[in-house]
DNA sequence: ACAAAAATTTAGATTTGTCTAAAAATAGAT
DNA sequence: ATCTATTTTTAGACAAATCTAAATTTTTGT
């Protein structure tokens, strides 16, 4: 089946919001996909007639099977795309979302495996999130929030919650990125925030906000 | 000034067919677009109010300077991806076409400039055709036909007068492809068709409408 | 349990790019 | 020079994706 780019913003934006919650509301995907309302509301209609989603009005929406099928396939051509703008033409990291955005929509097939074998069948994105393989199977993260790890006990960042221009532009002013290695000195807790020292070296001071969407793994 | 995906179609079909004529006619750019006259009159107006094209009403368009700027830019990106599927995904020369024309449309400057580093600057796309810097200079292509070449004279196949996948098919079929050397053996007055030698090998036979498309320099 | 608040859907309109059918302008042939 | 054939434009309609405003359903607080 096809799809416009429209309906696999949808699709991909379902794929993302369904994450720990049971189904997705309306408003959640107006929020996501900066529409209306109203606006999300016809394609849901259009999406369940296509039978890519579970949709009854007023009870929120989920991906039906095929549905995620779908969005596997959107989401392993952007990762593989920001793969390639970052390693293949030396991208920044965090200058990389907005572009693979279009990216993801072109159709080929043949180019996204060709794609694949040529930057040799990467399993994660620059931002450390996994990437699906051609079947649509996908390494489940055992994620660590920053905001939960251990005092004085070495972690490494492997993956930001969120690809905002906000937060990469936030985390490129202190100094942090994939692969960081930091401990937590300090946890404050009037606000959440956390003191962090990077690599023995500068120490920072993070926001629980912050804290809550950088993901670690112990060294 | 951004332009919509059909807005650029339009702007790269007048650019081609600008070659050679003096205006192009509605007629002409319906059948190159696949749509109805109609629905070129509609966009013409769109893209004269944006002063991209000069157009008067029933006397046929070319592009402004702004206009012929704009396709330059688009057929860079085309040929540029088009070097890449070849060189880097190991695409075939005669399978790019249809991806490099939905690739074309990204809009992304800075992803062209890198993915021109990137390719180390190539001066002609896998078809021969050159390629436009990043200021819209262009090669321009002393072009020989096949059709006027010498008799026993040795040539070199350095462009395609067309990407549509019979042609492409074609050329395969006879073992012919860029960087081909050949020789006209013989010329046939009844049909025009060209009987030719290559590489010193097998004899093939190509017929008049062939032998126009197909570009040589002589060796 | 019920009224107010919040979320969601419906109804009707808009923009973009396309179409068909009909009208108008141009070009060609004698 | 004029009449016919061809080309092009106009007029009106439609599908996709969006919007605003109003109506409806669900949730929440007391």
């Amino acid at each position: 089946m096809k799809f416009t780019m429209a309906e696999e913003n949808y699709i991909k934006a379902v794929y993302h919001l369904q994450h720990g919650q049971e189904v997705v509301s309306t408003n959640a995907l107006s929020a996501e996909l900066q529409t209306k309302p109203a606006s999300v509301t016809d394609m849901l209609k259009k999406l369940k007639a296509k039978k890519i989603i579970n949709y009854e009005p007023y009870r929120g929406v989920k991906l039906s099977a095929e549905g995620k099928k779908v969005a596997l396939g959107i989401i392993r051509k952007h990762r593989l795309w920001e793969y390639f703008l970052v390693d293949k033409l030396q991208f920044g990291w965090d200058e990389v979302h907005e572009v693979a955005e279009e990216l993801e929509h072109i159709s080929s097939n043949k180019l996204i495996d060709k794609l694949d074998e040529f930057l040799g069948h990467p399993k994660f994105d620059p931002h450390g999130d996994p990437i699906p393989d051609s079947k649509g199977k996908i390494i489940a993260q055992p994620q660590e929030q920053l905001s939960r790890a251990l005092l004085h006990t070495p972690v490494e960042i492997t993956a930001v919650g969120s690809q905002s221009t906000e937060l990469l532009e936030l985390l490129k002013h202190k100094g942090l990125q994939m692969g960081t290695r930091l401990e937590v000195k300090k946890v404050f807790d009037f606000d959440g925030s956390l003191e962090l020292r990077i690599k023995n070296q500068q120490v920072v001071t993070v926001s629980r906000e912050l804290a809550s969407v950088l993901f670690v793994k112990s060294l």
